[in-house]
DNA sequence: CAAACGTATGAGCAATTATTCACATGAACA
DNA sequence: TGTTCATGTGAATAATTGCTCATACGTTTG
């Protein structure tokens, strides 16, 4: 980090064109960084960690997901749809009853790097 | 999953007390899912992921970021202060400048993480 | 078919939050 | 010391969102 001086043609007051070009070569998609976010969105509330910390092990069906939470079946219900639309949970119908599990491994792994995060 | 009928001693439909204690005994402390879930809140918007990615191979000072992402100083100042709280980013002042980036390797393997799971 | 049960969903409300605008800091330099 | 430059921040606003309540859907059972 040399190039500290202002240079007026270039309208960055710290990075070269190299460093421009570099940053923006990996920058990904604004799509996919929108998507990206969208799926943190997801993890990025509390009931929903709850439920999928309830899903961890076991298959669930909603009211007693809501039971083991204490929440509504109706609120849990709402947050099982999100989860559902972003593949997170899977279900699976049983008569009336429908089971919910994690969907694939990757949440799991999420789920962990954020707590190994969380333990510095 | 043979334990369907209702049990109106249990107050669960489909889960047995054994059940329940395994889900329990595997369930994080309240307050860590509650911790768990703002570290994912401050990824969840794409601001800030933006912000992150940027500074995936680069250090870089605010003005920088905000010309790079196509936004105002103030804007980008207020979420590296929510990234810095939150021990994503680290900074180093030079003068008048201050330079930001990624503050471990955690951050780089959720991102990633995160876009395999968006990948299937 | 009607009733009961488990689940899904739409509307409305309360709370959170990302951005803008104006201004405050804090450092370098005349 | 006063000015300029880079950054930080408080208040206000607009948009998002999680929950509740009421109700609808889909399945089983009488």
């Amino acid at each position: 980090m040399e190039q500290m001086e202002k240079n007026p043609e270039q309208d960055f007051l710290c990075l070269d064109e190299n460093g421009v070009e570099t940053v923006r070569r990996q920058m990904p998609d604004e799509d996919d960084l929108y998507d990206l976010a969208e799926l943190y969105k997801v993890f990025g509330d509390s009931t929903r960690i709850k439920i999928l910390y309830v899903l961890f092990g076991a298959e669930l069906c909603v009211y007693d997901i809501a039971r083991l939470l204490g929440m509504t079946q109706s609120a849990v219900s709402h947050q099982l749809r999100i989860l559902k639309n972003n593949k997170l949970v899977k279900f699976r119908r049983e008569g009336k009853t429908v089971f919910y599990a994690l969907d694939d491994d990757h949440v799991r792994s999420i789920l962990k790097l954020g707590m190994e995060h969380l333990g510095d």
